[in-house]
Formats: structure tokens, C-alpha cells, sequence
DNA sequence: TGTATTGTGTTATATCATAACATGTCAAGG
DNA sequence: CCTTGACATGTTATGATATAACACAATACA
């Protein structure tokens, strides 16, 4: 068990903002993601196998300067680029998803399933949730055909309140 | 008349990637908005008024910096917080819409009528239009419900290839 | 007219991202 | 084995985007 404000998005929907324990969820995650790669012919080196972790334990998104300084101070190179590129090959093949109102990278945490990701943004904790996204990327799909558009990538984000903020917010209404 | 590859967006979704005549379009929303924000007791002050026209004549998405550089060369202020801050407020007051994707703004094209914009940003021309996103909307919110997470602002952009790009890219298969 | 609020402009700096190039690694073919 | 080519890593340097903090001006309104 954890603070579900630092956990979110776990592969349970209905978890992705309830605590629970996710000890094992980077481990699974990580295996397979090497496995994926493989099948593809790429390959998981260790800057980007040490991405991939570094993003799944903290389990929120996280900056490329914040996940460069973690590299950096494991050995691994210390300019932006590194960061940068171990975190675009990351999203290229699935493994994480940038999130654009944040400036800010996670990991995936259903790869390989066929998702457009939906993040739910927490504008009082900053907790990112990956929604299922089906039914938006469907009905996204559908208005981009009626203008002769094909859509090859989607960003979906909507900022909100998150339900433990909307309890410690909502009832203060008459501060008294 | 004029090019398509510069002018999508308008408020007629069908019309938004084909050549279709605009002149009107500026100054009606110019209009529009005016009223719109005086109802709201918000000022459209010289800066602001300046930066929507300059972004409906432009008919396309604007970085803040190209938005600053037309201002400075009218007399306005020439650092960033002039022009992000008319930005933001436009935005905030639903007369502009920020395109994450490309770190740009482009005028809303219908402000009033209560929407969640979807945007259709060609990867080939950089075009952007401004998709009816109800049913996005709708979609994402029920994903939302769902965790507990209530919605109050969305992003939603699709990348891909507008009519005219994949007219002209499609056939391009053997280059021969 | 005085006073509070909002808006404009400035300086300075923070934050995010990429171009260009040198070096290193590794596997496949000679 | 050793060359060669593709890919990966690392560097320097710079570019692009965005905001904090403060001074002053305009406006609204008591």
C-alpha cells in the first residue's frame, strides 16, 4: 500500500486513483516491455531500460530535466539529450506517453494493447491517470472523417480535479 | 477565394480544409467577441483586440513569439509577457485556443456556443482545424466519471494528414 | 478626488527542447 | 579476425518557449 496521491494510473482503471499496492507493477511492466522490443528488433539499452524504470517507480510524470538529473547521477549521461532521446524512443514504441500540459513524460502502463491513451490531470496534485480511451479516440476518429482528415496520433488530456482533491476542496465551500 | 493549405478552421467544419472565402470571418468574430466580453464585464483592450486580429487574419496557429513580433512592430510591447498574457486572456475567455502539440495559439472560430474543440493538426502542412469535439467531449467525460475524476478544461489534438496532404502524398507510393 | 483594481510594460531568468558533431558499440559479411 | 555500416551514446552549444517580479499607467467607482 501507498499514498494514492503519488500512484496513479496503475493498469486497474478502476484503481487509478485508489490506493493499492503496485510494487509489482513496474517489474511486470519492465519485463514486458523487453520482451515487446525484442519482437520488433529494438532493442531495451540500459539508458532506456533505466528510463522506463525510473518512470514507472516514481509513478507520475516526470519532466525530461527530472528524469536526466536521475540518469546523471547514475552514471549515465548528463545533457538533455540523453534524456530526450531515451524518452522519445520510449514513447515511439509505447512504453510511455508524453503529456503535453505538463511538459512531462509517463509510463505506459498497459503497453502493447492497441490505446489511444486518454490522462486524466489532476490540477491540485498534478496525478496523472491513464484513462481507457477507446470510446475518445473512436468518436475523435469519426469527426476527423467527416472533414477528410486521418488522424495518426492523438492527444488526449483533460484537467479536472482528482476525487481525493475534490474532497479536500469541494466541502470547503463556507470556510467559516 | 484563397489557399486552403492557409486557411482551415473556419466555422463551417465542412469548409474547414477547403478553399472557401474568409474575408468575413475576421471581422465578424472581432465583433463577436466585443459584445461577448463586454456581457462578461472583461475589457477588450488594444492589446488584446490587436492579438485576436492577429490571430483570425493569420487564419492559423501562431507561436506567442510570432504573435509578440507583429505586436512590438505596431507600437505594443516587445517582451513575452505582452503577448502571453493577451494570449492567455483570450483563451481563458474562450476567443483563442492553445494548440499544445505545436506550442502555438490559433483564434476560436466559434466562441459562445459551448464547446470542447477538438484539433486536426496536418503533420505536412502544419494546418490546423478545429473539429466539432462534442461527442470527443461526451466520450471523455463518462471515461472520466468513471474514476471519480470530474473534467473542467480538455486537449484534444489529432495529428495526421489533411485531404490535401494525402492527395498529394498518398499516390507518391512508387516514386518510380 | 482618492483609492482599489486591473492592465501594460520592463528586466531578468527559468524551463523545455534540439542541432550538430565526436566517440563508442556491436553484429554481419568479407 | 577485422572491416564496415548501422545504431547508440555522449558532448557542446544554442534555440525556443514561458514566467516571476516589479514599476507605472489607466480605469472604475466610492
Amino acid at each position: 500500500m501507498h499514498d494514492p496521491l503519488t500512484c496513479p494510473g496503475c493498469a486497474q482503471p478502476d484503481l487509478a486513483f485508489a490506493p493499492h499496492d503496485h510494487s509489482r507493477c513496474a517489474d511486470d511492466l519492465l519485463a514486458l516491455a523487453e520482451t515487446q522490443l525484442a519482437e520488433g528488433g529494438q532493442r531495451l539499452t540500459p539508458v532506456r531500460r533505466r528510463t522506463l524504470q525510473i518512470l514507472l517507480e516514481a509513478h507520475r510524470a516526470m519532466g525530461a530535466y527530472d528524469v536526466l538529473e536521475r540518469l546523471a547521477a547514475e552514471g549515465f549521461g548528463h545533457q538533455p539529450p540523453v534524456a530526450y532521446r531515451a524518452l522519445e524512443f520510449l514513447e515511439e514504441h509505447g512504453l510511455a506517453h508524453r503529456i503535453r500540459r505538463l511538459n512531462a513524460f509517463t509510463a505506459c502502463m498497459h503497453p502493447g494493447e492497441l490505446h489511444a491513451p486518454a490522462f486524466l490531470i489532476c490540477r491540485v496534485c498534478n496525478v496523472v491517470a491513464e484513462a481507457p480511451g477507446v470510446a475518445v479516440g473512436l468518436a475523435l476518429g469519426q469527426a476527423a472523417k467527416k472533414l477528410g482528415f486521418s488522424v495518426e496520433r492523438t492527444t488526449v488530456e483533460a484537467l479536472g480535479l482528482c476525487p481525493a482533491c475534490a474532497l479536500a476542496e469541494g466541502p470547503v465551500r463556507g470556510v467559516a
